[in-house]
DNA sequence: ACCTGAACACCGTTCAAGT
DNA sequence: ACCTGAACACCGTTCAAGT
């Protein structure tokens, strides 16, 4: 029996290849894919490297370990957040408007949102022309400017933090039939009705009502100007 | 050279023990500590039982594996978040001391905070009472029902997100000497100043600013009453 | 019931060898 | 410069054997 190659694919034999097999852009689509796909299991370097048919250690060659390229994988999602609704509309309808999306980009790839949620974001990133629109907006709409980074830091941890929540199960808070907690018996008896008329997902009302919120905070601190 | 056992600790023979050495209890609370002393790397299953003298697969025998004793660890966190605020201060006093514990309880453990953030909570946990007693406290200030858990959901999101925000590099979103991102690069600088006078952590001005945005916002709702 | 000890099936990463 | 192939130093988990 001779050695036959898996899948069809020609083996490469050892030493420098004619022509380059990866490139980092490969590497980092590869891993947004089997993410998808497979979940965070099916996302590490071995399945990586097998996917894209070349041995692991040959990654190394490009990213620099498996955290820089999941943190690639993150920058990728960011890049997807479009601001044009800034320059359209009025301030808090935008805002509401790229909180939705920005969460919706991680939405989109939910085992990406377990990962991801932990890295801090790359220093020097794309996603800085973002913060730049976000925060040119919030101080034409009043907000001081020493205050208007935090405010959209402030709106990105509740992002993620309703990102996380996304992940988890829907029925996750139920108390069940136990009868000593009966405020909040009654209240998660009363919004599983609510939710079971609109069909909205528990997750998807909780990010709702508190974005409206924000805003709505936001709204009265910027309109009470300079203090 | 006789076999000589580590740490001067008398070896255990094979075959069960005499007495119980190990309980759920005990190895929660040495993941803890493992955790805050040695970080996220320093908590494995081997580590544990490293530190407790005994062989891994002991643990298995008290839990049912790594993630289910992460979960007791941030349950055990959980019980620590005191409700008493409730019962004594207006209700926007009251949440806002409630969610500032909340939040500190994580960030006492930064190791934790990545590890617990993407943990459900189990469902039947001792934290259903810190939810009744907040539920209820919303509702009396006029909450409609219905709206009730979303809403504490909605603060959970943000308190993690922003715990989360706490473990990145104070100077993750520094802009540097780049010119074509004027607004944010103003802002930046702007409140880096502000923070320099005030000697804050970003990461505590972004929670600061976003909490009170929030509650503003639910409190104009609820003094809105029933739509 | 509850431990030890050995084994299984994985990881990410390093590095010499090869072209 | 950029791949292969082998090796290193880990993981979490399973399970028979032992008391």
């Amino acid at each position: 029996m001779s050695p036959h190659t898996p899948a069809g694919r020609a083996r490469r034999r050892v030493g420098r290849p004619t022509s380059r097999v990866l490139s980092r852009r490969m590497i980092i689509e590869t891993g947004l894919r089997l993410l998808d796909e497979q979940g965070t299991e099916g996302a590490g370097m071995r399945a990586i490297a097998k996917e894209l048919g070349v041995q692991p250690s040959a990654l190394y060659n490009h990213v620099a370990g498996h955290a820089e390229l999941m943190a690639g994988v993150r920058e990728l999602l960011g890049e997807r957040i479009p601001v044009d609704m800034f320059a359209e509309r009025p301030w808090e309808e935008a805002l509401a408007e790229w909180a939705t999306l920005y969460r919706s980009a991680f939405a989109a790839h939910p085992a990406t949102i377990a990962l991801l949620a932990v890295l801090p974001l790359a220093e020097d990133t794309a996603l800085t022309g973002m913060y730049d629109t976000v925060v040119g907006t919030l101080v034409r709409a009043g907000c001081r400017e020493d205050r208007a980074v935090s405010v959209v830091v402030a709106l990105e941890s509740f992002i993620l933090g309703s990102a996380l929540d996304l992940i988890a199960a829907d029925d996750m808070l139920d108390p069940g039939p136990r009868d000593d907690v009966p405020a909040f018996s009654s209240a998660y008896r009363a919004r599983a009705e609510r939710l079971a008329e609109t069909g909205q997902r528990p997750a998807d009302a909780s990010f709702e009502i508190g974005l409206r919120a924000m805003i709505a905070g936001f709204g009265a601190e910027f309109g009470a100007g300079p203090a």
